[in-house]
DNA sequence: CAAATTAATTGATATGAATCAAGGACGGTG
DNA sequence: CACCGTCCTTGATTCATATCAATTAATTTG
């Protein structure tokens, strides 16, 4: 089986081969004590450039100042917070939200392994929403002052910046197309089917899914009250098409959800 | 008066010191056939990074290809189209829209003068979405190849691209906070609010607007229909917060229209 | 300038989701 | 293991907005 613990949404493709605080006993080299090494990440088709020359990489391996641990729970950043780095999220799983003026809070996003949070922050040198861990995690702390110095002598990872900012706005683009038309069964069908894509590019399973969210959580990204999430959750289990028990979705009918989310074509 | 001719969103600060195709008696210069100057655009400040010297200045004009009419009602570029070029509009005033597979069509923004348009090519290399003209509109061309080749040796393009595109997404936030979370009222509010602010930085009224979409776009970008649009247009005529003759608005009471949109904080 | 088309308003009704409310399951902790 | 708090489910009802429908107003076209 390919498939791996959902229990953890870490990337269950490599072992332990992140050069993290290393003290080799085999070559004898010294630790360096944060030095991390993207080169053998195996997140790194996820988070960096391809196609770079392996001198090249090395030198990109800067960006990386330090990691950080991020306790569930508890923030990465802050609303408000002075930006000064973005973070490619090494393992664990994080919401975004933001709040208006008046308290109202509308989750923007869930983030996870691969994945870069801190984009908000760079147009103000400030931040403009909370990224909040909803499991222990941590993160690689790229400074961007350093990410543009690097950028400005690697056209790879130039570019590469340039798409992580417009792939996050295309995805913007999608949750407001989600959220001013779809009605709640097929913003959740498309949720479920985001989510379990996105995992199964991370290596698990395309049928399994542990949700790190409340389902209040769920509902305030997808516009919704958690009654009508756990409602329609139930719906589509009566129809056959999931299974739930508690955070453990189990996908019975990828199509069927394919069909909800697609369903006003059937006019 | 400040106020100007609100039938047109064309910046009526300046008059006509674009150097295009300027053929000066005064100065014997021929005719540079499409050679654009941003030194001398009144938009500079919205659409250019600020504190370049003139020489930097001189430099970043060459990002600007050339320029492009486009009338209203056609496209500047089109969902599935090869991305090549950000576009900064000149004129004009333009609907950005989404499409799901099935069919439905959702307004992911209306933009103005001074803004950038096409951002959402760069990850894929085609057009996720279409760009309309609302009204005859002009845009100069900016391939992007060649900002980012400029910018790899301009720090301050390089930071005002990356501020762009952060820009991009908080107001993607936004929008998603106000689709998640607010009641057609308070959608309607905030729209006009953000309207008429981003006109009144264009040196237009504070307090009249004509609208250049019809109430169907506008319920599709805030996720309304054209009745709930129109019903809470009158309802803010009733209660004697704005005016509306057809695609005019009025603001008799801006700061109701706050009221409304931070309205749960009376709670 | 009349005809035709498109856009906007308004009313009556239907409906999907919110709200209010109660009970149950789970997970942590003393 | 019993208690607590948090999370989730389900039911009854309300409410905001969609839908359907008809009319008027504006804009385009022959």
């Amino acid at each position: 089986m390919l498939d791996h613990d959902p229990s953890s949404t870490t990337c269950p493709n490599g072992h332990s081969h992140h050069a993290i605080k290393v003290e080799s006993k085999v070559t004898g080299i010294a630790a360096q004590s944060i030095k991390v090494a993207c080169s053998n990440c195996n997140l790194r088709e996820l988070c960096m450039p391809m196609g770079l020359t392996s001198a090249e990489l090395d030198r990109i391996e800067d960006v990386v100042a330090n990691r950080r641990k991020i306790k569930r729970g508890t923030m990465l950043f802050h609303n408000g917070d002075k930006f000064v780095s973005l973070y490619a999220i090494r393992t664990g799983f994080f919401k975004t939200c933001v709040a208006s003026e008046d308290g109202r809070d509308q989750v923007t996003g869930f983030q996870m392994a691969g994945e870069v949070i801190g984009l908000d922050g760079i147009v103000n040198d400030n931040h403009t929403c909370d990224a909040v861990a909803l499991e222990d995690a941590e993160v690689c702390v790229m400074p961007f002052d350093r990410i543009e110095e690097l950028s400005r002598e690697i056209n790879a990872l130039q570019r590469h910046v340039h798409k992580i900012m417009s792939r996050e706005i295309v995805r913007e683009n999608g949750v407001m197309l989600l959220l001013g038309s779809m009605r709640a069964e097929e913003r959740l069908a498309a949720f479920l089917l985001n989510l379990v894509q996105r995992l199964h590019a991370r290596g698990f399973s395309q049928s399994e899914v542990v949700l790190r969210m409340t389902r209040e959580e769920i509902g305030s990204y997808l516009g919704l009250k958690l009654e009508t999430v756990s409602r329609t959750f139930s719906k589509f289990v009566d129809d056959g098409m999931i299974e739930v028990k508690q955070r453990h979705v189990r996908i019975l009918n990828s199509d069927a959800l394919h069909e909800i989310v697609n369903s006003k074509s059937s006019l």
